[in-house]
DNA sequence: GTCTATACTTTGATAGAC
DNA sequence: GTCTATCAAAGTATAGAC
């Protein structure tokens, strides 16, 4: 085995966990695991994290920042409010079958004590969610904005969990049309 | 005194188990933890159960029959399909805050693998359920009773996952409301 | 000095024996 | 119920390769 000069340590740290956290759960894998997926040192990884809690937290801040491009992509990919919800639903559809759901919400479940920092941090996520999806919703012509945010992010959880437990075939199989319709009916057509 | 024969024995062992694998999940809790919080002795427990695998099973079928008595309370609470998906919505909606969620949802999360008897029996219940929703779809007068039922499914969903993490202040706050509308979009005004 | 690899400690898991 | 066997977990320490 050659020396290899890693700057890039914790990065590759955090994808053998993250992809083992997102197959298995936290709970079901253990830092041995992660060393030899990695095929690394154990002192590596106790040098870039303290712990598996430090780790566990790492993953999520991960997880949140992956959902932000998610955000970012569907804002991108259309030029109306309307739309760019539409999108997201559309993002979220596609990566939920083959997955044990919501990375974070299987995490927050995970950890059920609320002093807990892996709880907290997810907690904060999905606040944050909220928000945002509220904030898209008063871009649109919603007359209650807020109403229509949280009826895109139940639409969004449910998709989470019924896509990775049903798969494509399953009742998200039409959340994009679900989504669509709800847009429309809480929305004021434009003026033509 | 002579030693009773403790016909329920395995309802109070199911009744412990389920508790504590609701609170904490299943990998987190152990069969010492269960045992200590029956007080009785480990090998009743292993005289009702094989393993922890059939406990988690049982617990599961158990989770199944909950479903079935929230789905026939909400049937016997109202006298026409389309009052009786908002009802169980409403059900739904009333228990979720304070939980991590779906029992049956965390669990199939925690068992990924396929031929894992607990992964089987979650995913049969979502299956029934599934079936079951568009079934009560179907005796409403949607034109598309498949679709309204899969919308529901999903409105649930997002329910048991929005209700768990942010309360009954979250998005999951007007799901009744939610359901009610995409009922009234999806079905046919009956004439008067 | 930086990394890998192994040995070790403590703790707690399932499960069986008595 | 207690006691024990077996195994794996988190984490620490250390020996050795470059």
């Amino acid at each position: 085995m050659p020396r290899t000069p890693m700057p890039d340590a914790r990065d590759r740290i955090l994808d053998a966990a993250a992809d083992l956290f997102d197959r298995y759960g936290v709970h079901a894998v253990g830092m041995r695991q992660i060393i030899d997926e990695l095929g690394c040192g154990k002192q590596l990884l106790y040098r870039e994290f303290a712990g598996k809690d430090a780790l566990v937290v790492a993953y999520l801040q991960r997880c949140t920042e992956d959902w932000d491009r998610t955000l970012a992509g569907a804002l991108a990919a259309a030029s109306t409010p309307e739309e760019q919800l539409v999108e997201l639903i559309r993002a979220v559809q596609k990566m939920t079958p083959g997955t044990r759901g919501c990375s974070l919400r299987n995490t927050h479940a995970e950890f059920p004590d609320p002093d807990h920092p892996a709880h907290r941090v997810s907690l904060e996520h999905f606040k944050a969610v909220r928000e945002q999806l509220r904030d898209l919703a008063r871009r649109t012509s919603a007359p209650h904005p807020d109403r229509l945010g949280d009826r895109i992010m139940l639409i969004i959880d449910g998709l989470y969990a019924n896509g990775a437990v049903l798969g494509e075939t399953g009742a998200a199989a039409e959340a994009v049309d679900f989504a669509r319709d709800v847009i429309r009916a809480e929305t004021v057509p434009a003026p033509r």
